[in-house]
DNA sequence: ACAAAAGTGTTTAATTTACACCCATGT
DNA sequence: ACATGGGTGTAAATTAAACACTTTTGT
C-alpha cells in the first residue's frame, strides 16, 4: 500500500478482486453489499443495484493486499483477515446493461474482459463500523436469505463463498482467524448454527468445543443480560495453528 | 495475434491458467511437467526448466474452458475433470531471467503482469498417452519427492496444490471424479496412502470405502497377475453427488 | 416471581481401531 | 511349492447422540 506518487498508480484493465464479507449479528448471518450509486430507471425509482465491494487490482500490488486495499477503500474496513476461494471471470460476464453503464462512468476501458478473484471473511456486524467510501455510496448488511438484486455474478460469488463457509465450518474449527476476539459459547453455537442452519444440541456442542485445546475462558463476564450471565472466551492461536496443522479434524 | 492461422484470436495479457496433474502410476505419486525448450547456459548444459501446463487465456473462453484447451495443447490430455484451487500473482512472479527470457521468445507482452489461475487434477498416469506439442518440447511425470527446477512460482503452485488434494482427500471420498474408470481396492488403498503418506489398516479401509453406496464392484477382475486376482470396482457418478450433497464427512 | 439463557452428566448407540489367517494365481 | 497380494470378522475402546434440571440475572 504506497501512496505518494499520484500520477503512478495503475491498474490492471484485466483483473479485480471482490470481498464476501460475512456478517454475524448474534441471530443471523448477513453479507455486506455496497450502493454503487446508479439511478437505474432514470428518475429515483427504487429498483438500485447492490454489488459486493470490489475493484480492479493495481500493477504493483499481490492479489491479498490488493483485496484489503478495495475493502478498506470502499467501507473502512481494514485488518481483516480475508481468505481467497475462487475465481470468476466468464467472458459474458458483462451482460446487464446498467453493469457496462455504471462501469462507463468509472472505469478507463469499461469493455475489458475482467477476471475477479473472491476473498471472504467472517465478522461480527456489531464490532466494525462501516464507513462507504470511493463509489460505495452506501454499505449495508443483508440477511443471507433476503437479499437485493445484485451486479454482475455477485449473486453467484456470493453463493460459493456461503457454500466454502459452510465446507470450512464443518471440517475445521471455523476459521477461528476470522472470529471476535471474544465471545461466549451460546454466541458461538448460534453463529454455527447460522451457517450450517441447522440447531445443535448446547451440550454435545460445548463438550467438543472445548475438548479442542484452544478455547480459552476470560475472567470477564456478559454484564446487563437479564439471565444468568455467560462466561467470555477467546481463543489461542498458537494452539489453534498447532491444531490445526496436525491434521485434526472435527464434525459438529 | 500469436498463431498465424485467424487474425480473430486475442489472448488477454493479463491472465493465465496453470495446471497441476496429479498422475498415479500404482505406487507413487507424480506431476506432469513440460519442458519449455529452453537452453539455460548457451550450451547443451543439463540444466534446463520445467513448468507446469499453462498459457494466457483467450479473450473469448472462460477460465475452465482455458485450462482444459491449454492442458490439451501442450500435453494431449483432454476430457480431463479439472478443479481450480486458487490464484497466484505476486507482482514480483518474474524474477528469474530465463523466465523473463523465454517469455520474450513467445509472447507479445512478455513483461505483462500475468495472474494466474490455477488448476489440479488426479488421473492414473498409465491410462492416459502424454504428446507434447506447442512450446512444450516434452512433457514427463516427475516424482512427487524428486522434483526439478521449476520455472515461475510453479514449485509453490505445486505445494498448494499437494495440500489441497490431501485436504480434499481425507474429508471427502477423494473426488471420484478424479479417479479412472476401474480400480481395485487395493490400488485406491495405496493411492490414499501415497496422499496422506500414512499407511492404513486393509480391512478397515475396505469396510469403510464400501460403505459408501457409491462404490461398485463390477464382473472383471485382474488377469496375468501373480497372485489372486483382484475384483474391479468402478463408482456411481450419481449416487456420488446424491452422497456429497447430502452433507457427508467421512474420515480414513 | 417470572422470563431467559447459562451451565452441567449420564446412559445408549454407533464408530473406530487393532489384529491374523486362508485364498487364488503365476512362476 | 512358494511368493504375492486379495479377501474376510470380531472384540475392545472411543466417540457421538439423546436427554432435563438448576443457576443467575434483570425486570
Amino acid at each position: 500500500m504506497q501512496k505518494g506518487k499520484q500520477a503512478e498508480i495503475r491498474f490492471n484493465p484485466n483483473v479485480s478482486v471482490d470481498c464476501v464479507i460475512f456478517g454475524f449479528d448474534g441471530e443471523r448471518l448477513k453479507v455486506l453489499l455496497i450502493d454503487r450509486g446508479q439511478e437505474i430507471n432514470g428518475k429515483d425509482s427504487e429498483e438500485k443495484i447492490y454489488v459486493l465491494p470490489g475493484n480492479l487490482i493495481r500493477e504493483d500490488e499481490n492479489l491479498n493486499d490488493a483485496a484489503e486495499r478495495v475493502l478498506d477503500e470502499l467501507t473502512g474496513l481494514s485488518d481483516i483477515f480475508l481468505e481467497q476461494f475462487g475465481s470468476f471471470g466468464a467472458p459474458d460476464r458483462l451482460t446487464k446493461e446498467h453493469d457496462l453503464a455504471w462501469l462507463k462512468s468509472i472505469r478507463a476501458e469499461p469493455e475489458a474482459r475482467v477476471i475477479t478473484v473472491a476473498y471472504y471473511s467472517l465478522i461480527r456486524a456489531d464490532q466494525y463500523e462501516i464507513h462507504a467510501s470511493g463509489f460505495a455510496k452506501e454499505a449495508f448488511w443483508y440477511d443471507i436469505d433476503d437479499m437485493p438484486k445484485l451486479g454482475f455474478d455477485h449473486q453467484d460469488i456470493i453463493e460459493q463463498a456461503l457454500t466454502q463457509l459452510k465446507f470450512k465450518s464443518k471440517y475445521q474449527p471455523l476459521g477461528f482467524e476470522l472470529l471476535p476476539e471474544k465471545f461466549t459459547l451460546g454466541q458461538l453455537q448460534k453463529l454455527y448454527e447460522a451457517i450450517l442452519k441447522t440447531e445443535l444440541d448446547k451440550r454435545n456442542f460445548r463438550r467438543k468445543i472445548l475438548k479442542m485445546s484452544f478455547l480459552v475462558p476470560l475472567k470477564e463476564k456478559q454484564q446487563g443480560v437479564p439471565h444468568k450471565p455467560a462466561r467470555y472466551y477467546t481463543f489461542d492461536h498458537d494452539m489453534y495453528h498447532r491444531y490445526k496443522s496436525n491434521d485434526f479434524y472435527f464434525t459438529l
